[in-house]
RNA sequence: GCGCCCAUAGCUCAAUUGGAUAGAGCAUUUGACUACGAAUCAAAAGGUUAGAGGUUCAACUCCUCUUGGGCGCGCCA
């Protein structure tokens, strides 16, 4: 937070001093990192921006702010100064990282939270993989990135939801249907053809001899394929997901909207659809019902009912966003595979047609991995069957390699996947060295109960004997976990947290170097006891956003 | 053909969303365990940010074009 409390009091400051100046544009200053070479906590652009409107040298005006900075917050600022092209770099005072340091002590796991942001229900809706196959490991990149953004969001203080469309209806349905009847009749001698456009998979094989197994008596026809299908590979999914410490609060069917009708006979998809027409959203042309997408800044307009009466995909997801909405939420997340990118416009011109503002609705697109085995690309599809699992992969490398992994790059990022390399890596992968920090400080805590002399107690300690440059470094990176936490939802993305997270384990086994904790000075060994508690709760907070386990020992 | 995304160290990727000398891990080279955990630390080496223009006080970041890669363009889901 205390980045964001100098920009506030910063905001102030420039603000009148841009009202003496007869400046009355708006001014979006922001407040840097300075790079390593440069000693000072923060970096303030706002002098370059004013110089350009007030047609001044930029120094001089970084002259003017410092004055009145130093005299206005003199409690916040130790030092200020021009550099570079008019940048005014300034040194906080230690008292704010120590007052900083008791706040993470006393909110612990909810440190960075506003629980004002409560009333704002978003609904995030993620991995909704068909359910004809197993989750493959490109839905595990999906569901790593859905699930954290979900948890970064929770822990903002946000009303979240996590769901996942279950998407049991329509043709595909049939198909495995078939798939799982055609591999039935095979192993009870039938001479059947199994034709190339089905589910080739195992899976789908060991659907039919489970039916084999319960069923010896019945007849054919007395057995619902699809229900079995779907039986067993959406408990294969949930079980996969559970493993990836992936949890939803809701699976919706979109039988729901397709299927269940109300008392005059009507799905909501076809009350959605009479809505558009209604409102003029939608037409009818060539004996099908089209919806209007272009006037939302679509390529072409799309159908939402075909000229044979069935409804397009399009329409019962239409459906779905407005059920979203009904149900009161007032923020939309939609996690897609990046090769639904060209589905974007026409669910936007969706949600502006139901109402609401476009930015209501965010779609996240990740793009997809690239699995590499043996230096050999492998193409994965799930009819044909050839494809690396969710499973097989946490099998392998273990679910916290693989879930710090896929959230190590930003969704936009392709992502390489090499099997063999992740698994050659997990003894020094960055993972474990983010984990050795929390297994550190937990050590040497535990030893610290044999001492004798150790204040506890925040209100007795001297936080000021913490002067070193690691610590004050060390406590500086602890309060960033706020700004991390700012950039990751502005962005809606998690990987900052990784970067984050490495850099603070960086800095930690620094200070651990060079500061021992545990010495004879026991009001020293008290403050630094306290300082690596710290790290510990924010280690804690950081890699449970990322849905990762932090161990005490390792 | 049209549209979306990407291109950064030998490899896999960052870069606080337009800021100062572009940073990590892996791989390579060299040091450090007789006090809290060496899954660590210290140091070396590695770059015309695909290329060419443009906007800006400031460009890896924004705009245009070129090259190379991924994906999508159905009354499929």
């Amino acid at each position: 937070m205390i980045r964001q409390n100098i920009k506030d009091s910063l905001k102030a400051i420039i603000a009148k001093y841009l009202q003496d100046k007869g400046i009355t544009d708006r001014l979006n200053f922001t407040l840097e990192i300075p790079p390593g070479n440069i000693d000072a906590d923060f970096a303030l652009n706002a002098a370059m921006l004013i110089a350009k409107k007030a047609k001044t040298k930029p120094r001089t005006v970084a002259q003017e702010l410092i004055d009145i900075t130093v005299k206005e917050i003199p409690e916040l600022i130790e030092k200020a100064e021009i550099a570079g092209a008019g940048f005014i770099n300034l040194r906080i005072k230690n008292e704010i990282f120590y007052k900083e340091l008791e706040t993470i002590l006393r909110e612990k796991d909810k440190y960075g939270s506003f629980p004002e942001n409560n009333k704002e229900k978003i609904l995030v809706e993620f991995v909704s993989a068909n359910p004809t196959g197993p989750l493959h490991i490109g839905h595990g990149r999906g569901a790593a990135i859905g699930d954290s953004i979900a948890r970064i969001l929770k822990h903002l203080g946000y009303n979240v939801t996590k769901e996942y469309y279950l998407n049991d209806y329509g043709n595909q349905m049939l198909v495995l249907s078939k798939s799982a009847e055609i591999r039935f009749r095979q192993l009870k001698g039938e001479k059947i053809d199994f034709p190339a456009d089905y589910y080739q998979g195992r899976y789908v094989i060991d659907i039919a001899k489970r039916l084999v197994s319960e069923n010896r008596d019945r007849d054919i026809d007395e057995i619902n394929f699809k229900y079995e299908a779907v039986k067993d590979i959406l408990s294969g999914i949930k079980d996969n997901l559970k493993d990836f410490a992936v949890e939803f609060d809701d699976w919706f069917s979109e039988s729901k909207i397709t299927a269940n009708k109300d008392k005059n006979g009507k799905t909501e998809v076809d009350k959605t659809c009479e809505y558009l027409l209604a409102k003029g959203d939608a037409y009818i042309k060539g004996g099908a019902l089209w919806l209007a997408s272009t006037k939302f800044g679509d390529d072409k307009d799309r159908v939402l009912k075909r000229s044979d009466g069935r409804y397009t995909y399009l329409a019962s997801d239409t459906a779905y966003h407005k059920n979203k909405f009904e149900r009161g939420f007032t923020k939309l997340v939609n996690l897609w595979g990046a090769d639904h990118h060209g589905y974007v416009a026409r669910i936007k011109a969706c949600v502006q047609m139901l109402g609401f503002d476009k930015k209501v609705l965010d779609i996240i697109l990740y793009q997809f991995v690239l699995l590499v085995r043996n230096g050999q690309s492998v193409i994965m599809s799930t009819r044909t069957g050839e494809f690396i699992t969710l499973k097989e992969v946490v099998d392998e490398v273990g679910k916290d390699t693989c879930r710090f992994f896929f959230l190590l790059r930003a969704p936009d990022s392709q992502l390489e996947f090499d099997l063999e390399l992740a698994k050659k890596q997990s003894s020094e992968n960055p993972v474990f060295y983010v984990q050795y920090v929390n297994a550190r400080c937990s050590s040497i805590i535990r030893e610290s109960k044999n001492r004798s002399g150790i204040t506890t107690e925040i209100k007795n300690i001297n936080f000021s004997l913490l002067n070193t440059k690691e610590e004050r470094d060390l406590i500086k990176q602890l309060a960033a976990f706020c700004d991390t936490l700012a950039l990751s939802e502005k962005t809606m993305s998690p990987h900052h947290f990784t970067v984050y997270l490495i850099e603070l384990a960086d800095i930690f086994h620094k200070f651990y170097e060079k500061c021992r904790v545990l010495t004879d000075d026991t009001n020293l060994t008290s403050a630094r006891l306290k300082l690596i508690e710290s790290v510990a709760i924010i280690i804690k907070n950081g890699l449970n956003l990322l849905g990762i386990s932090v161990p005490d020992k390792m």
